[in-house]
DNA sequence: GTCGGTAGTGAATCTACGA
DNA sequence: CTCGTAGATTCACTACCGA
């Protein structure tokens, strides 16, 4: 785990040395108007009014769409950089975001391959019209990838958020029935990168399929959080063995 | 039923006439080269080698994708004013052309408002990576809707394709689970537009729910398919009341 | 009718090969 | 080298047929 700018700590890091980058970028979105999206911080529009938990709030999040798409090109370029030719992406999106992401994605230099769907069986009904109830993840790759491995992963995958004491982040995604399914795209024994690691949920994914883990996050609180996480999945891991 | 080139019959419709419209118009993605997407027809991208049923082909799918952009842009402008305020409007489009058609909704005057999942649980799986068995429903609405109405529906839907003695056209939707759902968007007793019919799903699921129709379809073959159809449509629930 | 086995199919995608 | 076509691959589900 490092703590830091995702783009300032991916230039530091080696060229052709992971398998595949799983991330969930701050979506930047929510909010039609300009005042909604520049409020200082993420809370305000991703935490429902009476929702009075305490999780800490993250910044980073307050991009006009122009921008976004320039700044996660950026960092998305970096990490084609870093990772060698075949490798998987797979960043996060919603609906609001996806044609930006898709834009940054292949402005990044990665082949866009397709769109995998997260289904949130548990959401707020919408009144009058369909609710909201998916994500979207964005699949590229750094050119050709292997397509003689023996696997066969779906297009939808149904999983519902962590709640309670599992619970976090704001934006976390559940570690069952979706991360551990995503990660399976890397090659056996590779390494997987997340340059937004949040509260470490592809870190712990990554560790139970038995990969290797470098992740990024640029706040403080939950860089040591997914620290501590990671190390008790370590630990529980070497007591398996 | 009108039968002609849906730009040209949409411009001699009044304005203001129409409660929402449901559509999926040519995809033009099938190949990543420009050789593959000019084929002259649809049934060369999308039918597998062996199959050899006897559907219609259809054409008009083989634009670039500036010129699909001008293009559906146009159409849904169109759409928007035949529609009254408050109308939706439910576009079809496979992930690579998502973005695309999010640009031409916008420009053609509606307001984004979401984008509904079809999973489709029989598909083709895909070796190495992640199987594309969604497509996506583009949700706009003609200024601000009716927040009001008792009307809750799902972001997700999971129904198959009609095969077999049922199916007609290459890209027909099942009209159980799915379109049946879809038409529930529009104001009880409204009217529905669709304008590129194919064989008539939209139409038959419009009349099952008590919805007015006008459908437009380019290729005489399936304005005679679709035309026939709802007039079965309608003659069995004339002998349900 | 009901059940169970079988054959067939898909808005796909990649590779190989020939022009 | 580029462009274009033909062939092979694969899993989940469904229509169909026979018992």
């Amino acid at each position: 785990m490092y703590q830091g700018d995702a783009l300032a700590v991916l230039r530091e890091l080696p060229a052709a040395t992971v398998d595949a980058v799983i991330t969930d970028p701050p979506y930047n979105s929510g909010g039609r108007t300009m005042s909604d999206r520049t409020k200082a911080s993420a809370r305000g529009k991703y935490v429902s009014g009476d929702a009075c938990h305490d999780l800490a709030d993250f910044t980073g999040d307050n991009r006009d769409q122009r921008s976004y798409i320039a700044w996660l090109s950026l960092v998305l370029a970096e990490c084609l950089r870093v990772s060698r030719p075949g490798a998987h992406c797979l960043v996060f999106t919603d609906w609001r975001q996806l044609p930006a992401t898709s834009d940054a994605l292949q402005v990044g230099g990665w082949t866009w391959q397709g769109t995998v769907v997260w289904h949130k069986p548990v959401a707020r009904p919408r009144r009058g019209g369909f609710k909201a109830n998916a994500e979207f993840i964005l699949w590229g790759t750094n050119g050709p990838y292997d397509g003689k491995r023996d696997l066969y992963l779906p297009g939808v995958f149904s999983a519902s958020q962590p709640s309670g004491r599992q619970r976090r982040h704001i934006t976390q995604k559940p570690v069952d029935g979706l991360m551990r399914e995503l990660v399976k795209v890397c090659a056996p024994g590779g390494t997987i990168l997340d340059p937004f690691a949040g509260s470490g949920s592809t870190g712990e994914a990554a560790l139970h399929e038995g990969y290797d883990f470098v992740g990024i996050e640029l706040s403080e609180h939950y860089q040591r959080v997914a620290r501590q996480r990671l190390d008790e999945v370590a630990a529980s891991s070497a007591v398996d063995h």
